[in-house]
RNA sequence: GCCCCGGUGGCGGAAUCGGUAGACGCAGCGGACUUAAAAUCCGCUUUUCCGAAAGGGGAGUGCCGGUUCGAGUCCGGCCCGGGGCACCA
């Protein structure tokens, strides 16, 4: 019989379905594991490149399953957000349609990929019974003081209409649509992330199972920087200027200082200033530029006429203004140290301010001031105080400490850390998104809707006209309120929540999805969480997992969870790329368009450029698995999808590479029909060899699935398969039924319909069900022969066949045997013989 | 600019501890089966030299140097590619 797997793939996935083979009772004793995909954005038709997530999460739970552990392996939506809303606009239909409609696409497609989810566990941030609590969550920060209504200058997307976090502006630009951000000063909702700053910093030292890679970049996002706050007083207003410096060691170099054009004091400053009006129209500009505009001007500044006097140094510098000294960061003014910083110092050149070089090389000369050609910056023991007073001498980390000391028992400033992580900005001026529970009430101010009043429902009847705002705000019924304290008239806030705010807590829902009094079960969660297994793309490294880790952290301070930290491991995988191609315009072309000549890819007289990037709709170069399931079958697809590359790095797709995996599936089922049409022999056993290279390859793909190595798990089970094949080839299939038996399990987590089927064939009660993952007996791992390679003068001459385990006896009985081998050591010295783990064992001669 | 990660055949990649570099797969070449094609199966496949063959020699993991009996792997210095952050004081 043919391996035809459309003839057996649908059949099993309606069995799982039908029997919910995934669905879990998480009353239900056992050893958890909490196994979990980030939940995905329903934005419609899935391709082979959303695949390898999806893939790579069903192979580890099957093989958790088999372990026999209790595993929970839920799914659901972030349902809610922009493109939803811009289909609505674009097809006419209302965004809950369009998503609801995805999601059941979607759905469909998990299932004939087949992979197993708990569904009776779904939910979608979009539906008023997840909502609900997403407020609830909103309120009790609120209650806390860790959700607030600020005015700051936020990014503001023109394309969009609507303001953005600073984590989804990238390079300036709307991460969504690409379109310049603009500064705007607004009154928003933030959450007051930077509370926890400390410890979302501190935390990442115990998340040892997370990627060194993530760490790091949540490790700069949020920016520990440590240093001191240092009051630098100001004859002219009376009140000192407080600067915040990484280096109080350099303050003797400080020659001016200089605030952002936003500082509280500017105004003061520069009142009497002959030139204010230039000052201050020169403000204005800067203000209304966007970050990257400020930053492309270069560095710009205007003198106030004022001057502040350096507490050290005891001299007076002119304060300045500069377009490139931040006022969220730090206190938003500065000492400047030109001759040790070069943002200073090249303000410093272009100002023509002065410059003292107060470091010099440990046992080295100090610089001149007048010679420098760029900042001198030396951070560790290499570098040492000169003309500093009570510092003189002192390496650079202990006149830190020196410094610091001495601002603080003089009382004019002390220690601090700062950090670069800034507030959460979570309003969005959108409609499909939550409701942020508020009211506005024109006597009792800022309300928050009661919790017995949730949800605050999003309506439904609102007309989408495209760009004129938020369709919320127009709607009457929606807007106007009673305020719950008053019983006055009132005004709902229109605004909605960030789609962020949605996935920071989805992981704890899933637990008790139907609970209707509550969040979630705290009892419940705290035997289930934090999830044991975390899977989910790199570009999720900073924002989704920050976020979550913010809120976790934040539950647990208002004593619902026992745990801080959400994921015990993480991974995340690489993108799967397909070659694409462009116009001479830039545009992306159809590959069906695509005309091949002399090796250069045409459409019609444009000559096309081709480029391998991220599998997406708007590059033309997405791989639909439909085609490919029906040819191939699914069990192909994720043979081929793990096997391609490590699971962490990007992988190519390769449209030949898959015939590989089909091949070896084909190969892997004609030997069950092989072994099925075998005369039953009883007593007959399996050829040692095969025994042998069955515990070897249980051994190797259990520890390669562990620590996600899927590629090469598959290859050892290629290694087997072919080893196996080869047996049966020479001696039919009689007796080679239990390695068969063996590398059925062990591919069953990849291709779980075929080992089913095959499984099923041999007359075995129903694989997933049932089975359960083999183990390897080390004794029956070992080799029967040791090869030894010898060695002269570190070139290798030749090799002997020694029985294990081999000792120095038996390795000079093999040398002696071994007549080439023999010839090459006669005459000559042995000096040493080494034997690793042993194993093989080099004779070393010189 | 700062930080991080890589560089191995025509290609994707393998090589738990420093121990026969190139497993496994794709593509390619040769062959079997077939009226033919597809599918399938078998063999070869880093490179170069000697040899009719069996077999044997040399070089080889981005470059230069070091440690070691032995280096893709460890150390130092470069070059190239990718990613993150980006005026954060």
């Amino acid at each position: 019989m043919q391996y035809r797997p459309t003839d057996i793939e649908p059949k099993w996935q309606q069995r799982w379905a039908e029997a919910k083979v995934a669905e879990i009772d998480v009353t239900a004793p056992g050893r958890k594991l909490y196994m979990l995909n980030m939940f995905p954005y329903p934005s419609g038709d899935l391709h082979v490149g959303h695949g390898r997530n999806y893939i790579l999460g069903d192979a580890v739970y099957r093989y958790y399953r088999m372990q026999g552990r209790a595993a929970l392996n839920p799914m659901g939506w972030d349902a809610f957000g922009l493109p939803a809303e811009n289909a609505a606009i674009k097809f006419g239909k209302h965004p809950r349609e369009w998503t609801l409609g995805n999601i059941q696409r979607m759905k469909k497609q998990f299932g004939r990929w087949g992979i197993l989810y708990d569904w009776s566990k779904e939910i979608a941030s979009c539906e008023p019974e997840y909502y609900r609590w997403n407020q609830w969550l909103f309120l009790q920060l609120h209650k806390r003081g860790l959700a607030y209504r600020g005015t700051a200058p936020v990014n503001w997307c023109p394309q969009d209409q609507t303001v953005l976090a600073n984590e989804q502006v990238i390079d300036g630009r709307c991460d969504r649509c690409g379109a310049l951000v603009e500064q705007r000063e607004l009154s928003q909702w933030f959450l007051k992330i930077t509370e926890y700053a400390d410890r979302l910093d501190a935390g990442l030292d115990t998340l040892t199972h997370w990627p060194e890679k993530v760490k790091l970049m949540q490790r700069n996002w949020i920016g520990r920087s440590l240093g001191a706050d240092v009051d630098f007083p100001v004859p002219a207003l009376g009140h000192p200027i407080r600067v915040f410096t990484t280096r109080p060691d350099t303050i003797f170099g400080a020659t001016f200082m200089v605030l952002a054009p936003e500082h509280p004091d500017v105004a003061a400053l520069i009142a009497d200033h002959p030139d204010r009006d230039e000052i201050e129209s020169w403000i204005t500009a800067v203000r209304n530029q966007s970050a990257l505009e400020r930053q492309e001007a270069g560095k710009e500044g205007r003198f106030t006429g004022k001057t502040a006097v350096n507490p050290f140094s005891e001299e007076e510098i002119p304060i300045w203004l500069g377009n490139f000294v931040l006022p969220q960061y730090g206190t938003g003014a500065i000492m400047s140290v030109p001759a040790h910083d070069q943002r200073d110092f090249e303000f410093a050149k272009q100002y023509a301010l002065p410059i003292r070089v107060v470091i010099a090389p440990q046992g080295g000369e100090a610089a001149g001031d007048a010679d420098l050609a760029e900042a001198y910056i030396v951070k560790d023991d290499s570098g040492v105080s000169v003309r500093s007073g009570p510092i003189d001498g002192l390496p650079v980390p202990q006149a830190i400490e020196r410094t610091i000391a001495i601002i603080e028992e003089r009382g004019i400033g002390k220690g601090t850390v700062r950090y670069r992580l800034r507030d959460w900005l979570i309003s969005r001026q959108r409609y499909w998104g939550t409701p942020i529970p508020m009211l506005y009430c024109d006597r009792c101010g800022l309300v928050p809707v009661p919790e017995e009043q949730l949800p605050v429902t999003l309506p439904l009847d609102v007309p989408f006209t495209g760009r004129e705002g938020n369709p919320l705000a127009k709607h009457e019924t929606f807007v106007n309120a009673t305020c719950p304290q008053c019983g006055g008239p009132a005004r709902r806030e229109t605004d909605t929540m960030d789609t962020f705010v949605d996935s920071s807590w989805y992981f704890l829902r899933f637990v008790t999805p139907r609970d209707e009094q509550r969040i979630f079960d705290p009892e419940k969660v705290n035997r289930w969480l934090p999830v044991d297994q975390y899977i989910g793309g790199i570009e999720h490294a900073i924002l989704h997992l920050l976020y979550a880790r913010f809120i976790t952290h934040a539950l647990h301070d208002m004593g619902l969870t026992s745990f801080e930290e959400p994921f015990t491991n993480l991974f995340n995988q690489g993108v799967i790329t397909k070659e694409g191609f462009k116009n001479p315009q830039g545009s992306w072309v159809s590959p069906d368009e695509v005309e091949w000549r002399d090796g250069r890819p045409f459409r019609g007289q444009e000559e096309l450029t081709a480029e391998v990037t991220k599998m997406s709709k708007s590059r033309l170069n997405v791989v639909p698995p439909d085609e490919l399931i029906a040819r191939y079958g699914a069990d192909t697809e994720r043979v081929y999808t793990l096997f391609i590359a490590p699971p962490e790095k990007e992988a190519a797709w390769s449209d030949d590479g898959v015939v590989g995996a089909f091949r070896f599936l084909g190969r892997v089922w004609q030997m069950g029909q092989q072994i099925l049409e075998a005369a039953p022999t009883p007593g007959l056993q399996a050829p040692t060899s095969i025994t042998r290279k069955m515990h070897q390859t249980i051994s190797a793909v259990t520890s390669r699935i562990e620590r996600f190595e899927f590629n090469t798990a598959i290859s050892a089970l290629m290694e087997f398969s072919n080893a196996l094949g080869d047996a049966v080839q020479a001696g039919g299939g009689a007796g080679l039924r239990a390695p068969y038996e063996a590398l059925l399990q062990l591919l069953h987590p990849f291709a779980p319909h075929m080992t089913e089927e095959v499984w099923s064939m041999l007359g075995n009660e129903e694989f997933v069900l049932t089975s359960a993952w083999p183990v390897a007996d080390p004794a029956l791992m070992q080799e029967e022969t040791v090869v030894i390679a010898v060695q002269v003068n570190g070139k290798l001459r030749g090799q002997v066949e020694v029985p294990a385990p081999a000792d120095e006896q038996r390795v000079w009985a093999a040398v002696d045997a071994h007549e080439r081998v023999r010839t090459w050591l006669e005459g000559k010295e042995i000096v040493k013989k080494i034997y690793v783990a042993g194993k093989l064992v080099n004779v070393v001669i010189r």
